[in-house]
DNA sequence: TCTGGGGTCCTAGGACCC
DNA sequence: TCTGGGGTCCTAGGACCC
C-alpha cells in the first residue's frame, strides 16, 4: 500500500499577479483588485501594496488611506479564468487525480506519480517551473500526507514557497499552531474553543473527544482528529464533482434603493442570470431564495418552494417577486440577491404544451446569444423600458461574478 | 463618500402526520 | 380538564470557505 501523498497548490496574489504579467506598467507596483468602480472592497493586493499593510476586504478608503499611491484595478474574470486553467492543464499532467478548490488553488494526490516523475520536491519544483514559464507567476506549494496538512504547509511560506510535511513530522508542525490556522476553524470556533482552555492544535488532539462532541455536536469528533493531524477527505478528481446543489447571484445596489419598481427590475435581472447559469448547467431548483440587505448591513433571506423543478427566469423571477410583495420593507435596501436550490439534474423532457415548448426555444436562444456576446447582451424587453427611463441600470452594467463561473 | 460575491454545510424550531 | 413520541418537510440563520 503507497503512502497517501497529497499537494496542495496555492497562486500568490493570483488576480493581482495576473493584472500585473497582463500589464508590464503596473509591475513592481502597489495594485489593488477590486470588484467594480463603487462600493467595493479589495479582492486580491498585490505584494507591493501588502508591505503597506493593504489586505483583502478593505474598501478602497482604507487602501488609500494606507498606501496613498496604490493603483485600483477593476477585475476581469476572464482573464483569471484563463490563466487557472493553464495552471490545472499544468497540474493534471503530473496525476489524474487533481481536485480543482477554488479559482487559484488545487489538491494533487501524487500518491501514484512517483516512480514516473520522482520525488515530491522535483514534482513540485517542476510544477512551478512550468507555471512560471507559461505563464509568469508564482505559487505556492505544500505537500502532506493529507489535504488539512498540505493546505497547511502550503501557507507556511509566501511567495513562492515549497514546505514538505513528512508523516513523522505531522505532530511536530501542529504542536503550538494555534487552531485557527487550521482549514475549517473560523473566528466563531476559535472563540468557543479558547473557551474550553483550548489554543492550539496539539491541545485540540489531545481534548477527550467526549467533551468536543458535547460542545460541538458532529464536528466534535472532526476537530479532535484534526488537532491530531488525522483528516481522511479524498482528493475529488476533476470530472467526478458533485452537480451544484444552488446557484445564486446577489449585487450591491450603486445607491441604496427603495423603489420597488426598480428592485423589480434588479429581480428580473438577477432571475435571468440564475436561469441562464442553471440551464447551462443543465440543472433545475424547487426553491427560490430572496436576500436582501439594508443600509445597516442587515441582512436576511426569504424563500418559498415551488410545485415543480424549474430553470425558466420567468418562473423563478415571480417567485422572488411574490416573496418581495409578501413583506414590507423597513428601509431602502443596498443588495439584492436571487437565488435557487433543492437542484435536480435537468431531464430533458418534451414539453407537454406548445406554450412551454416556445418559451424553452427562446430561453435557449437567450442563452447561446448570452454565450456568445457575454451575460448582458440580451435581456428582457421591461428591462430594458423601465432601466433607460429612470437611468438606474445603465446600458453599460455588468454583473459582477457571472463571468467567473460562466467563462469556459 | 465605510463594509463584494459565490458557494457548502449544519442547526433549530414549527407544522403536520401517524 | 390529561398524557406520548417519532418522522418528515419546511424556513431561517449562522459558520465557514475562496
Amino acid at each position: 500500500m503507497k503512502e497517501p501523498l497529497i499537494l496542495h497548490l496555492d497562486m500568490n496574489a493570483f488576480f493581482a499577479s495576473v493584472e500585473q504579467r497582463v500589464n508590464p506598467k503596473l509591475r513592481g507596483k502597489a495594485i489593488a483588485v477590486i470588484g467594480s468602480a463603487e462600493r467595493t472592497v479589495v479582492t486580491t493586493a498585490s505584494y507591493e501594496a501588502r508591505a503597506y499593510g493593504v489586505k483583502t476586504g478593505m474598501t478602497k478608503y482604507e487602501a488609500t488611506r494606507l498606501c496613498p499611491n496604490i493603483i485600483f484595478v477593476i477585475g476581469d474574470n476572464k482573464k483569471y479564468m484563463d490563466a487557472s486553467e493553464k495552471v490545472f492543464a499544468i497540474l493534471k499532467d503530473y496525476s489524474p487525480l487533481m481536485e480543482v478548490y477554488s479559482i487559484d488553488e488545487a489538491f494533487v494526490d501524487i500518491s501514484g506519480s512517483l516512480s514516473l516523475f520522482g520525488s515530491p520536491e522535483n514534482i513540485a519544483t517542476a510544477m512551478k517551473e512550468r507555471i512560471r514559464d507559461a505563464l509568469g507567476l508564482t505559487c505556492s506549494i505544500g505537500i502532506a500526507p493529507n489535504k488539512l496538512i498540505a493546505k497547511l504547509a502550503s501557507d507556511m511560506k509566501k511567495p513562492d514557497g515549497l514546505v514538505i510535511v513528512k508523516k513523522e513530522d505531522v505532530a511536530g508542525a501542529l504542536k503550538g499552531l494555534p487552531i485557527k490556522e487550521l482549514w475549517g476553524i473560523g473566528p466563531r470556533l476559535t472563540e468557543r474553543l479558547n473557551m474550553l482552555g483550548i489554543y492550539t492544535c496539539d491541545e485540540l488532539g489531545r481534548s477527550p473527544a467526549s467533551i468536543l462532541r458535547q460542545n460541538f455536536g458532529i464536528i466534535g469528533e472532526r476537530l479532535c482528529l484534526m488537532g491530531q493531524g488525522i483528516f481522511d477527505s479524498p482528493v475529488a478528481p476533476v470530472g467526478e464533482e458533485e452537480d451544484a446543489k444552488s446557484v445564486g447571484h446577489s449585487t450591491t445596489l450603486p445607491m441604496d434603493v427603495s423603489d420597488k419598481a426598480t428592485i423589480n427590475r434588479y429581480l428580473l435581472k438577477l432571475s435571468e442570470m440564475v436561469g441562464a447559469r442553471a440551464r447551462q448547467y443543465g440543472l433545475k431548483g424547487r426553491k427560490v431564495s430572496l436576500t436582501l440587505r439594508y443600509p445597516d448591513f442587515f441582512t436576511f433571506t426569504r424563500q418559498t418552494t415551488l410545485s415543480a423543478h424549474t430553470s425558466d427566469t420567468r418562473v423563478i423571477y415571480n417567485a422572488a417577486q411574490g416573496i418581495l410583495n409578501s413583506m414590507r420593507l423597513k428601509s431602502a435596501v443596498r443588495l439584492i440577491g436571487v437565488s435557487i436550490s433543492d437542484m435536480i439534474k435537468g431531464t430533458r423532457q418534451l414539453s407537454l404544451f406548445e406554450e412551454d415548448k416556445k418559451r424553452e426555444e427562446l430561453l435557449s436562444a437567450m442563452d447561446s446569444v448570452n454565450e456568445k456576446f457575454g451575460r448582458a447582451t440580451l435581456s428582457w424587453a421591461a428591462l430594458l423600458e423601465e432601466g433607460e427611463t429612470s437611468g438606474v441600470i445603465s446600458p453599460s452594467w455588468r454583473p459582477q461574478g457571472v463571468k467567473r463561473v460562466d467563462v469556459a
